[in-house]
DNA sequence: CGGCCAGTCATCCAAATGGTTGATTCCGGC
DNA sequence: GCCGGAATCAACCATTTGGATGACTGGCCG
């Protein structure tokens, strides 16, 4: 039986040198490519399997300085945009906020996995994913879990309108004219994301839904 | 000349394992110790400095999940904590906000760079450093540069301090509490705060500190 | 030495924000 | 056809925030 082929997205060169060096010691795989974000990454999907060489696995990072993101990119790969059958994704991150791990599953990962796990959970989920099975760490998996059993409500449309208006620093009355609504309606809705958000002034709920990734960051 | 003893610090496993396999690329350097967080890196440092093999240079991440922080570290390094005299330490971090860069150089850092540096700058950042000298990425430079070029009233450290707390939505009473001064106080920080950075209100203020980048977004 | 600035605190007042209650309209689902 | 949620608005009141002025301290610089 041959080696799983794998692809690595990480704009860091020096993540990918060590997942290399890592991957390296473990038999039985073999990375077989690499890109530095996600345009690069169909590419590169696309090349191999013109050539006749699909890879197995592809291990991405979500994160990219430039270029397309991960997300994306795990959606295009899933959509058969690179070649189907689409290989299995399995995410590498930093960051396991709820927003970035639904966000992936919605794309259809295989898998999410911390990039400070220790080598050998990694090894377990690279074999797994590559096998078609899904590969979950267990700090991830307990954050889904928890976000099942108890569900944050989530914001409505205008609600996340307004919340942008809001994190550029613009006043009630601002966004009162800007949404052409009446500053009463403009506190109601605060009020509502408030609530929902489980703070109670406007920084907090900038905080807070930037951590959730409801709202951009920088 | 023998090669240069470079002491790794950073909590990713994978990380790690990059940099030792690009600094195995260059010829010259050796890698004799790693650590997964501040306190083993001093711990590290002190065994080897009993041992009678100091190290070179100290090639330290900021941000730590757990444990001390690179900053804090770096401080007790350079304060002869390790042993004496303290090895120069190279920042290798992802981030670079100014408040990060400050913090580091105020420290006693000799140099900064980000991880998704190319390898030739990280080589050539890692021998300037163990020379003695100053290792500035060109980024995190061209900063410094335009912060000093441009008359853009510079935020003390106590202001940049309070603008993270606000950031995190803290009340004015909460950050008074936190930082151990009066409202009043918190009040006249925040006033001089709007005026530098030509806004009048918090939420404008976050808006406008973390687009330059005086403090991290999410 | 004298001046200047950062940091600290106080007081007063005006404006914005937060919190509540209640009401109307519209839309989609059961 | 009724119910519930989203969106809209109003009025009220307590609290927080913004803005101005003035004052004291300690350090740094020329």
């Amino acid at each position: 039986m041959s080696d799983i082929r794998i692809l690595l997205v990480d704009d860091h060169p020096v993540v990918r040198a060590g997942l290399r060096a890592m991957l390296a010691d473990f038999p039985g795989v073999t990375v077989v490519a690499e890109a530095a974000d996600g345009d690069a990454a169909l590419a590169e999907l696309r090349r191999l399997h013109t050539l006749g060489e699909p890879v197995d696995l592809v291990l991405m990072d979500l994160q990219m300085g430039a270029g397309m993101d991960g997300v994306t990119a795990t959606g295009k790969i899933k959509a058969g945009e690179a070649g189907s059958p689409p290989p299995p994704v399995l995410i590498l991150t930093t960051y396991d906020t709820d927003a970035d791990i639904l966000a992936a599953v919605e794309a259809g990962a295989s898998g999410y996995m911390l990039k400070d796990a220790p080598p050998e959970q990694i090894r377990q989920a690279v074999l797994s994913a590559a096998a078609g099975q899904t590969a979950l760490a267990p700090e991830v998996a307990a954050r889904l879990m928890g976000r099942i059993r108890n569900p944050s409500p989530a914001l409505s449309a205008r609600e996340v309108e307004l919340l942008e208006l809001l994190a550029t620093g613009m006043s009630n009355r601002a966004m009162a004219k800007q949404l052409f609504i009446s500053e009463a309606t403009v506190k109601t809705h605060l009020v509502h994301i408030y609530s929902k958000l489980g703070v109670d002034n406007r920084t907090a709920a900038i905080a807070a839904a930037t951590q959730r990734r409801i709202i951009r960051g920088r």
